[in-house]
RNA sequence: GGCCAGGUAGCUCAGUUGGUACGAGCGACCGACUGAAAAUCGGUAGGUCGGCGGUUCGACCCCGCCCCUGGCCA
């Protein structure tokens, strides 16, 4: 009987890793990142990553995999990931998902998929949305594709550009919300940590606060030497865009690490709108004492009902 | 102690020759989300316009006193 998928989700700052690291040791997994960031190599004060002697010997899998300068996509981590679950469970053990960005697990745990892209397609696409505006962009997506026009918001250039990328590709309309929520394979377990507002924002406040203490600004400054700049993707990263000013000289240090809490937190705010909405997780709190306990038992109540 | 500037949404600040505050950005809250997702975008709620008196049909805007902040001068 093959391994079941966990995949373990909640905000930021949560308690996560270490939850994740139990829960590895307790099933005999091997743990499977699905945040964004971490995937960046140097990355590593600012998006929290797990040090290497700190992950109890257990293998994790999809760190440090991109320079800062390379793009990173959904598509292109949803096929590594799905990979590496495959080959964990061939190994007879239990991948345990470990992440925050919500896009990135569900594009592995459901039937997700996602049609091409073109590249010189794509950057016409954005020059022309330079030029003539989002709004006239999507006028024209109305003209195509009046249902998905509907759904996306005039405003929202970037999903304006890929719904006509897509069209034009696939000469078929675009499918502009979330497929149904439905497992990719049966045997998939949710668990969230949950956590309540006024204890989260503490422990992002003191998290980033530890950061700039271990050194993050120094961190940002030699990634600025590998061209963390120039990167499409990885300079968006919170907490680096915003040392990124004050290394540039436009904001005071005192202000990036206010700007950093406050843009983690409302992240974490985004990230409970994905996670609150999926009814399959499980739920523990943060600082419940039998949260593993919990965790283990929803993820053997999937064994039992798959072999019912 | 005197002079000047200022006290308007949680924060920074617009604003009106006296006629119910058009407020803005940021934040907060809520939400959308299929190849940049730690991204991108939308909606909502917040003001006894420093206090007290006065002038006026009517004052946030005029007058007086007071309180607070910053600066200059003694």
């Amino acid at each position: 009987m093959p391994q079941p998928i966990v995949a373990l989700v909640g905000a930021t700052a949560s308690g996560k890793t270490g939850l994740s690291l139990d829960l590895a040791e307790r099933l005999g997994g091997e743990v499977v990142n699905t945040d964004a960031m971490q995937v960046y190599r140097g990355m590593d004060i600012g998006t929290a990553k797990l040090p290497g002697p700190e992950r109890r010997g257990i293998p994790h899998h999809l760190l440090d995999l991109l320079d800062v300068t390379e793009p990173a996509t959904v598509a292109l981590f949803q096929g590594w990931a799905r990979e590496a679950v495959a080959d964990i469970r061939g190994r007879g053990a239990t991948p345990v998902l470990v992440g925050g960005s919500a896009l990135y697990t569900r594009a592995i745990v459901d039937r997700f998929e996602f049609p091409g892209t073109d590249d010189s397609l794509r950057r016409e696409l954005e020059v022309e949305l330079e030029r003539v505006g989002s709004a006239a962009l999507h006028a024209r997506l109305a003209g195509v594709d009046p249902e998905a026009a509907a759904q996306i918001l005039p405003d929202n250039g970037r999903r304006v550009v890929r719904a006509l990328e897509v069209i034009a590709l696939t000469g078929r309309p675009f499918s502009a919300s979330l497929p149904r929520l439905e497992y990719d394979d049966p045997l998939t377990v949710q668990i969230g940590v949950d956590i309540d507002r006024p204890t989260l924002d503490e422990r992002i406040a003191r998290r980033v606060d530890e950061m700039f203490e271990a050194g993050f600004v120094d961190e940002v400054e030699a990634l600025l030497g590998h061209g963390l700049a120039e990167g499409r993707t990885a300079n968006r990263a919170i907490g680096y865009r915003e040392v990124m000013g004050f290394l540039a000289g436009d904001r005071s240090l005192e202000e990036a690490v206010e700007q950093t809490k406050v843009a983690t937190r409302r992240f974490a705010r985004r990230q409970d709108s994905w996670f609150r909405k999926d009814p399959r997780i499980v739920w523990v709190a943060h600082d419940d004492p039998d949260r593993v306990e919990k965790a283990v038992a929803a993820v053997g109540g999937i064994d039992q009902a798959d072999c019912r």
